[in-house]
DNA sequence: CCCCCCCC
């Protein structure tokens, strides 16, 4: 097998060409450990011909060298890549996305006879091209800083020069636009083309070391995603001119390290807006991507970890009206409105509007909507609500949008939802937290203090007939075991009463399995009543009086599959503590509905 | 320079 390296890319590049696609061999790579606990790889490529070490990992790339994807002589294959000037000269390029073509193990050593790359050496005595001469002084103001030839390796058509002649003054050059992952804070003399993709309301903070008001926003281009937040002056310069959805020109802004802590971008800077800041609108509204969403379906939000953010598609079932709280903390009082959002998945979800958001929702017709970056809470299950960062999108112009309302229109809008709320806390709410009989034991169900709810589809494999039922206190508010006195009566020892009748009572023992694994549950009166399809007072006069009856109500219940409702505890008997799993309910699948449910499993597992 | 994301 042989690799064909892009031979001479590295030292075109570093010359400042641009070259499409390169295949280069990752000979060893090198961990930057940063203050922000962000990791950054620094890896050494080779073409071949030329070797370098000024390759940065981007850092959501970083997950292929710590999955083992790329370890050493690796094959690679650059499909968009970076190349920044630093302090003049030096070139680093950042690897924004790249193709193991082949494993480092499978290839087995380095490939050619690379040696260092250096400045301005070439390999061969060939004639220099002039694409691949720094370009000089062809912008004004040119700095020593500036990145002379940073450029965007992505489609053909990308435009490295804005074609906007507003942002220039008379005789100027035109301005090189710049991608936002190539900000930091080592360079300010950039302009970047951006959408707006998120914008906060207007919040005023009053601390020990002083007042003030602010906004933020996310910018997007084809790079990547930058939260910028503006404050005090910069907000009356700004806020009204900053439209969510629209492209804007921005110079000029101070980076720093971004606070992990509050800014969910994936871009380790953040932009704060200052004196010198210019935000030129720009009319071209075509060549930059719009926000993009990551949908969790409603129904999954039980899988979601509380207090993280998430993406949600849903139509909007119900608008409550605005109503005011008062927070606990400050007494602060608050605006807020709820929304009911429903999917596909026939989960309800209650998502809530804070402050001016809150007053200005005003929609009717039951729109679809997109909500980017809403927090989920556990409170009832699960519940959804609207941060500073978050951002609604009605009716968005998407594929999943359209499937939604079509689905809406024609079967949602009267089909019942199964709801996340407080009510259902105790039931309902658990009845969408799905597990496999695997989950069960992977995930160390019921180790926690309230014992872990959950639903899951199972089969009985088998039942244990020997002591599943027992003869009951015949009170309405007691089902202790009574003892058979012999002489008609039977004495329950709790209500220290003889009675001449009695009740049935279940506790069954069943094996139930899935796919995944089985597990044995305890069923107790109604749920038993549900697996074996029977009363608890038919079954105890078969018992005995139809041996045959009896045991006929077992065989034919065996392997019969249920949708069940199931409680996994800890509990501890004579010293020995094991997991105890009980039914509490069990239906017989409605293969129409279950087959509902995995549909959108699938259709959300292709989403992604 | 904020850093709150609330309430049931």
């Amino acid at each position: 097998m042989s690799y064909n390296l892009t031979a001479g890319a590295i030292e075109d590049i570093m010359g400042g060409s641009k070259v499409e696609s390169p295949i280069l061999q990752c000979l060893d790579w090198k961990k930057i450990s940063s203050q922000q606990g962000a990791d950054r790889f620094r890896l050494l490529l080779s073409d071949g011909v030329c070797s370098h070490s000024s390759a940065m990992l981007a850092t959501q790339l970083n997950d292929k060298v710590t999955n083992g994807e790329l370890e050493p002589n690796s094959v690679i294959k650059l499909d968009k890549y970076l190349c920044n000037t630093i302090n003049g000269n030096r070139r680093v390029m950042i690897l924004l996305e790249i193709t193991v073509i082949a494993k480092g193990a499978q290839v087995g050593s380095r490939l050619g006879n690379p040696t260092p790359y250096k400045l301005g050496e070439s390999k061969e005595a060939k004639v220099e091209q002039p694409v691949a001469k720094p370009v000089q002084n062809s912008i004004s103001n040119n700095q020593q800083n500036k990145p002379q030839n940073s450029f965007y390796n992505n489609s053909s058509s990308k435009p490295f020069v804005a074609a906007q002649p507003s942002i220039n003054g008379p005789g100027d050059s035109p301005v090189r636009v710049h991608p936002i992952s190539s900000l930091n804070p080592y360079q300010n003399r950039w302009t970047i083309k951006v959408r707006v993709t998120s914008k906060s309301q207007i919040r005023t903070w009053s601390n020990s070391r002083g007042e003030g008001k602010l906004f933020s926003m996310t910018f997007m281009d084809d790079s990547g995603e930058i939260k910028a937040t503006a404050f005090k002056d910069q907000v009356d310069k700004f806020y009204d001119m900053i439209e969510m959805n629209k492209v804007f020109f921005v110079k000029k802004g101070t980076l720093k390290t971004a606070d992990k802590r509050y800014n969910t971008t994936d871009n380790d800077y953040e932009m704060t807006f200052n004196n010198d800041t210019e935000i030129i609108p720009c009319d071209d509204d075509t060549s930059l991507p719009t926000i993009n969403f990551n949908f969790v379906e409603i129904g999954n939000l039980q899988s979601v970890e509380p207090n993280s953010n998430v993406d949600v598609l849903g139509v909007v079932k119900s608008v409550a009206e605005v109503s005011t709280i008062t927070t606990k903390q400050t007494n602060k009082e608050l605006k807020k409105r709820e929304l009911e959002l429903v999917d596909r998945g026939q989960v309800l979800v209650r998502l809530t509007l804070w402050g001016l958001e809150a007053e200005n929702f005003n929609s009717m017709n039951n729109p679809v909507v997109a909500a980017k970056n809403v927090r989920v809470s556990d409170f009832g299950g699960r519940s959804l609500s609207c941060g500073s960062s978050s951002q609604l999108v009605l009716n968005p112009d998407i594929p999943q949008a359209h499937q939604l309302r079509g689905w809406y229109d024609s079967e949602g809008r009267n089909a019942d939802f199964n709801a996340y709320s407080s009510e259902a806390a105790g039931s309902g709410s658990h009845s969408t937290n799905w597990k496999s009989f695997g989950d069960v034991k992977s995930q160390n169900l019921g180790t926690g203090e309230k014992g872990d709810y959950f639903t899951a589809k199972g089969t009985i494999v088998y039942l244990r007939k020997e002591n599943c039922m027992y003869m009951a206190c015949p009170q309405a508010d007691c089902n202790k075991k009574v003892v058979d006195q012999a002489n008609g009566y039977y004495r329950c020892e709790k209500c220290q009463k003889e009675f001449p009748n009695f009740k049935w009572r279940m506790i069954l023992s069943a094996n139930v399995a899935d796919f995944s694994d089985n597990q044995w549950v305890t069923c107790f009166q109604e749920s038993a009543e549900n697996v074996l399809g029977i009363s608890a007072d038919e079954l105890g006069k078969l018992r005995s009086e139809n041996e045959a009856a009896f045991d006929k109500v077992f065989d034919e219940s065996v392997f019969k599959s249920y949708v069940m409702t199931l409680r996994a505890k800890m509990e501890t008997y004579n010293e020995e503590t094991r997991l105890k799993v009980i039914c509490l309910k069990a239906t017989p699948v409605v293969a129409e509905d279950y087959h509902k449910k995995l549909i959108s499993e699938i259709e959300q597992m292709l989403s992604i």
